[in-house]
DNA sequence: CTTCATGCAAATAGTTTGCAAGAAG
DNA sequence: CTTCTTGCAAACTATTTGCATGAAG
């Protein structure tokens, strides 16, 4: 089974869904010290994170969270529309605050660093490149590098393969 | 971690290695009923595919395959060159015939039938996306949307949204 | 006080590994 | 016959769910 319960990636997208069964979720939960970590953090950090990687740093200011009660906020969050889910390629879902990806945009991984980054723009008008009766309805573009950090970072061992491999 | 540097962990070779780097792995291993049966499914398809998919459908040759035999197989034959994995954003990983994957190309999965397709082609020139002093080395694109097929097809539950919705 | 969220643990699902039995060369 | 591969099960990792306790309103 794949994640087909939520809508895999938060981009422009349109789902006419047939079950009226979930009701839609009120937006004012309840505000609780861990919701209000996972958000804080997601803010500070200002990035794509992992579940994992935002349960380890809202742990600072809440001891006991679990990684349960992460994972149950952050899909409530995206209920709600606070937060958005980013869909990378053969890896997990990463979350960030629903304000940065407003407007449609793409995202950058750092092959050094891992990390992940936005990147404001989208190059868009794909909708040519898909097979004769394909519709396409959204897309997902990631790019793989080097981030201004770790390029500028002297420390790198080897020489680092700054040639770009794109046809 | 990434779909980028896995390289196959030890199988069950605990002969004494006088060099301690890992040779280069012999591109003519022992020839499998199970092996082939992999390989068979990927061509017959002719899209990528995951694990499991590829497991369902190869039993029907070697009904007593096991799940594990398929990963360590597609993990051999992206080894030795002979398939490819193509990581799918928020997904696991799927594998295609290497030479499908010759040229760079893109996928496009379908919102229906949940099956990948590929797409020839590459818009490329993302280069400029980026932003200062970050160096784009690849990328990967996904389109989503709804497949010839599926699109076709009149026996659709509810209404399709055909509208594309990209900016 | 009533209801909902948390924390912990058990349950899933995908993937990897250990190991004895079986097959390939 | 020797070595590599398989199949099964246990181990793992990521994610989800059940349930009694605890916090929010």
């Amino acid at each position: 089974m794949t994640h087909s319960h939520d809508c895999h990636h938060g981009h422009a997208h349109s789902h006419p869904e047939p079950t009226p069964q979930e009701p839609p979720r009120l937006a004012g939960e309840r505000a609780t010290r861990q919701r209000a970590a996972i958000r804080e953090v997601l803010a500070s950090e200002g990035r794509p994170m992992t579940p994992p990687e935002i349960l380890e740093i809202a742990k600072r200011h809440v001891p006991r969270l679990g990684i349960a009660t992460v994972y149950r906020n952050l899909k409530a969050m995206v209920d709600v529309g606070e937060i958005t889910a980013v869909p990378l390629p053969g890896d997990r879902l990463y979350y960030e605050l629903a304000h940065r990806a407003r407007e449609h945009h793409h995202h950058f991984r750092c092959n050094e660093c891992e990390r992940v980054f936005d990147i404001p723009g989208c190059a868009g008008g794909f909708g040519d490149l898909a097979p004769q009766g394909f519709t396409v309805q959204a897309h997902d573009l990631t790019l793989y590098g080097v981030c201004a950090e770790c390029g500028t970072d002297a420390t790198s061992p080897e020489g680092i393969a700054t040639e770009a491999d794109l046809p």
